[in-house]
DNA sequence: TCTGGGGTCCTAGGACCC
DNA sequence: TCTGGGGTCCTAGGACCC
């Protein structure tokens, strides 16, 4: 049994933003002030903390705080606005290390991975690769080993907490590993979801796999009851893929100060169209679909959305639907605190890419 | 000076068809 | 004249993840 046990490796970079700074600032990982990723808010309105450093956080500020409650409880803060393309860069590097010790490598986020792990349930392969990851990229890494990518997954979230930043769930084990943590570590189980499940009496992941699957499906609808079930136990039988085709591509912005001005929006709608366009010509790809965004001063969120009559990645077409959409169903005596473009229904794939772009590189 | 931006997935309800 | 039933497609909204 032991030795048939799929074997997954999950990679969750440490704290991945303010790592990438660090690597590239010296000195900073040792800044005793409180260090925020995000744009200042006295500079840059309406903005959020993206990650925040052990000084940080000892005031209570964490990811997804608002920026402006942030520089309250830490008015001596260091804000470093985000820089996406260096994280990238970094995010690169880290995953070709995972490459080489996987066959198989699916990456989630630009900071986290599910792999085929050849390596058995060791701890020595792991730690290896942890202090290559280390070494070659100044990067620190938790890893979960397991039977499962969920499983693998949720011990690399407890593998932060551990000095080794290591953490095995051995087959038979998952029961025990997943029981005492609560439903809130269970991956898909948000506020809504957790506060629904405490309502319900349920407390914890051993909590949720003592309810029957019947009950859960009845109290959380078919998909997502059946989902806690499979899941409170440690069961997720999904394959790794290593290429994930995108379903749409997006843009979207909020405004430092709520709008009613129809010039500022259509002129943001345009650009909008441009930048998702070139993502979408990039890729080779073609929307048949284009949906519009608006979210009001009150946070209420508006979405419409048109089926195209030829499928196009050109910006001038994204950006008329678009438009047509607001048009139709924008209140113009309300004013827009966000405004979004998204491109839906993607065909085309690699192919058309490769006619279009014969220099572009084999893929590979 | 509360609350980004890029995604995925699911569900309810209505239209439509046989 | 009371009012089938199943299937599919589409839309809008919302939960969730990083």
């Amino acid at each position: 049994m032991t030795d048939t046990a799929p074997c997954y490796l999950f990679l969750d970079c440490d704290r991945f933003y303010f790592a990438v700074e660090a690597a590239e600032r010296p000195g900073l990982a040792d800044d005793p002030r409180p260090v925020i990723i995000g744009r200042d808010p006295r500079t840059a309105p309406r903005g959020i903390v993206t990650t925040a450093n052990d000084p940080a956080r000892a005031l209570g500020i964490r990811s997804g705080l608002s920026a402006a409650i942030a520089l309250r409880l830490a008015p001596n803060a260091l804000f470093l606005p985000p820089r996406h393309e260096l994280y990238e860069r970094y995010s690169t590097r880290v995953m070709a290390v995972l490459r080489d010790e996987s066959p198989l490598v699916e990456q989630h986020s630009i900071d986290e991975a599910a792999s085929l792990w050849p390596h058995g349930f060791g701890p020595e392969p792991p730690l290896a690769l942890r202090a290559r990851v280390l070494a070659e990229t100044g990067i620190s890494v938790s890893l979960g080993l397991a039977t499962s990518p969920l499983v693998a997954k949720m011990a690399s979230e407890a593998a932060k907490k551990r000095a080794d930043h290591l953490c095995i769930v051995t087959p038979g084990a998952e029961a025990s590993f997943l029981s005492p943590l609560p439903v809130r570590a269970l991956v898909g189980v948000g506020p809504k979801a957790e506060a629904q499940l405490r309502a319900a009496g349920i407390e914890t992941i051993g909590g949720l796999a003592g309810r029957s699957r019947d009950e859960l499906v009845t109290l959380f609808g078919r998909a997502y009851g059946r989902y806690l079930s499979d899941a409170s136990r440690g069961v997720d039988h999904r394959t790794l893929s290593a290429e994930r085709v995108a379903k749409s591509i997006s843009a979207e912005h909020t405004f430092p100060h709520d709008t009613t001005d129809r010039g500022v929006l259509r002129e943001r709608l345009r650009s909008q169209a441009e930048e998702v366009s070139a993502r979408l010509a990039q890729e080779g790809l073609r929307a048949e679909e284009v949906a519009i965004k608006l979210r009001y001063a009150n946070w209420q969120t508006l979405t419409r959305q048109t089926k195209l009559r030829v499928a196009t990645a050109d910006a001038e077409a994204l950006a008329a639907s678009a438009t047509g959409l607001m048009q139709l169903h924008w209140d113009p005596t309300r004013a827009v605190r966000l405004i979004g473009l998204r491109a839906g229904r993607l065909t085309g794939g690699t192919k058309p890419a490769q006619q279009s772009l014969p220099y572009d590189e084999p893929p590979g």
